[in-house]
DNA sequence: CGATATTGTGAAAGCGTTTTCAGAATTCTA
DNA sequence: TAGAATTCTGAAAACGCTTTCACAATATCG
């Protein structure tokens, strides 16, 4: 398998198939008929000199690069990466190849990257949470493709993919209150510093709405903020046992801030899910080998990619598939048990 | 922040700015000297048409992609994203930017990733893990700069970056003997299917090597064969625990099957590290959130990922750095105990 | 102060495709 | 079977930049 491909062009096997490059272009997109003689002819020169279309002249001339931009938070995080396979998955077998930029949950960086994504002309952009705001996508949206995951911005609610986060927080408190409990934690993510957790805030008025209609009362003191990492699950507990109010369960906002917590309660000898029962959200790989398994929210992240990606192709060929939210639903392992 | 600019072409700025085109590019591109008023009157104008220059064109004409291709076995798994990130850290600042693809471990996806990357003309490459022969890339390296970390490949190695994995089996090992174990098994990943995991079958070399120092037996029945994922582990310790034979520590060959493994010793009512020790190998970001925390051998995955992207800057730029391999160390927490 | 370097600049020729346009060849219609 | 409709095909003009070349305009030297 050579690579000294370098030097052969659409010229080079148009005179060897005797046809013009016109027609060697034409067969090589399909973009018309080309009589069945000459077209084998170029397949067989083009085979024979290894020949490979030079993507940069492909793209100027066409306008088109056969990119689609994805713009992630979090390269790393179980949950973004999740989605990123996801996105593999659907674009495989179409010719668009995906390219990644990291906004790292910094609006300065995410706007730069943003404008690299573009300036390298991808034909489609898929932004996976972030803080750019509805107006600045919604002028991106004038000229390029656009699906937004795992974010609900409102003006644009149609080229949005996501959970229903607020029945996720509800759903999980809920369970926790079937099972007898009446203490609840809830370990949060800030909303104020920009950090634009919409999602996590959604899980907070679950929570809450689950606890007032089982005329329960929201203890402020039960309630503390990490910052997802599980680190800040460590600290919430910590937090929360200096406080002295008694609780038997736990909903953290997310599994990392889950295992946090689960090592912490360790640590205190306490045990779960005997003494303290535990829920989390997104149900990330790792959630059901932590020991005890972790009950936990499911976001069905891969699924959310995959339908991303089969969204933004749809978009660039111009139709408009309806984008419906995804359910997000409860994952019953062993970190929670029956209140006595 | 318009994105009107679809049609400002480096044309439009000359006009503007009363000079020639080839000037703009020479400002652009910082490629010749330019007089102070030229230059200021050139970037007033970019300014004010928020010309954004057509990277295709560029491409075109300067036969340079300003693009790393960076080839991964496994997007997802921790240990491969880390060297992502790094990767990503260590082109920051650079005009250069990654273009990833994800070979799957399986040969012929991998073939077909590293071609279309190659399309992509991409000015370098760095290729993590992987089964490409020794062959194949010693012939790209004709034509594209390449770095490879996470493995070993003789003939190319002044272009690997790796760590050393027999050392790294044999500390994890040589700890737990030095614990006082004697009975120690091993989960290892196949070597036969092709999975090539070359590092898994040095570490499993290292533990061979530690026992045999320590005039310990290598004892077939505590070997066991995973596939790196969590449910492997947990199978593995089932077999272990199936075929009878006594052992008081596990040393699995990556962090994933450990947790899998503690998992299962969990499910049969086996407490770690009080009845059983577990070593794993990678240091995963989550090791150290377990129960308990996982002691491990750390593989210095981000570190070796910007030195990555270093690398491949240098050799784009006709230097030639020295590689030289990674320590791996071991990272003592909690999932050992002594043996009494 | 004329000859020689140096510096700044524009014209124009690529880079390797796609695509429009028009004409040639073929097939169809009445 | 003449004319109309279809199919194929090639020439040539983009696409938006970079870079070579040559030539002014200056600066430098003996």
């Amino acid at each position: 398998m050579t690579t000294e491909n370098k030097k052969v062009t659409i010229t080079h096997i148009a005179k060897m198939a005797n046809v013009s490059p016109s027609t060697v272009s034409r067969v090589l997109r399909g973009s018309a008929e080309v009589s069945e003689a000459k077209r084998t002819a170029i397949q067989q020169a083009i085979e024979e000199l290894q020949y490979r279309p030079n993507i940069f002249a492909q793209s100027l001339a066409s306008g088109q690069s056969m990119t689609i931009g994805v713009l992630t938070q979090n390269f790393g995080s179980p949950f973004y990466d999740g989605i990123l396979q996801g996105i593999l998955q659907g674009l495989e077998g179409s010719d668009y190849w995906p390219m990644f930029a990291d906004g790292r949950w910094y609006e300065k960086v995410e706007k730069h990257a943003l404008h690299l994504l573009l300036d390298r002309r991808v034909d489609g952009l898929i932004i996976i949470g972030g803080q750019l705001d509805a107006e600045m996508l919604h002028s991106i949206l004038k000229t390029t493709p656009l699906v937004v995951v795992a974010r609900e911005i409102p003006p644009i609610r149609n080229r949005c993919l996501y959970v229903n986060n607020y029945e996720a927080g509800y759903a999980a408190t809920r369970y926790l209150i079937d099972m007898g409990h009446r203490h609840i934690a809830h370990i949060t993510a800030p909303t104020i510093n920009k950090i634009a957790i919409d999602d996590v805030e959604k899980r907070f008025e679950g929570y809450k709405q689950a606890l007032i209609d089982a005329s329960l009362p929201i203890d402020p003191h039960l309630i503390v903020e990490g910052n997802l990492l599980q680190q800040s699950g460590v600290l919430a507990v910590e937090m929360l046992l200096s406080r002295g109010r008694p609780f038997s369960a736990i909903f953290a906002a997310n599994d990392q801030m889950a295992f946090g917590a689960r090592l912490a309660l360790y640590r205190r000898g306490i045990r779960v899910p005997e003494d303290v029962s535990l829920v989390g959200v997104d149900d990330e790989p790792s959630a059901a080998y932590i020991v005890p398994p972790l009950t936990t929210v499911r976001q069905p992240a891969v699924e959310m990619g995959q339908v991303a990606a089969k969204a933004i192709l749809a978009f660039i060929n111009g139709k408009t598939p309806e984008l419906t939210p995804f359910k997000a639903h409860l994952v019953v392992r062993e970190s929670v048990s029956r209140y006595r």
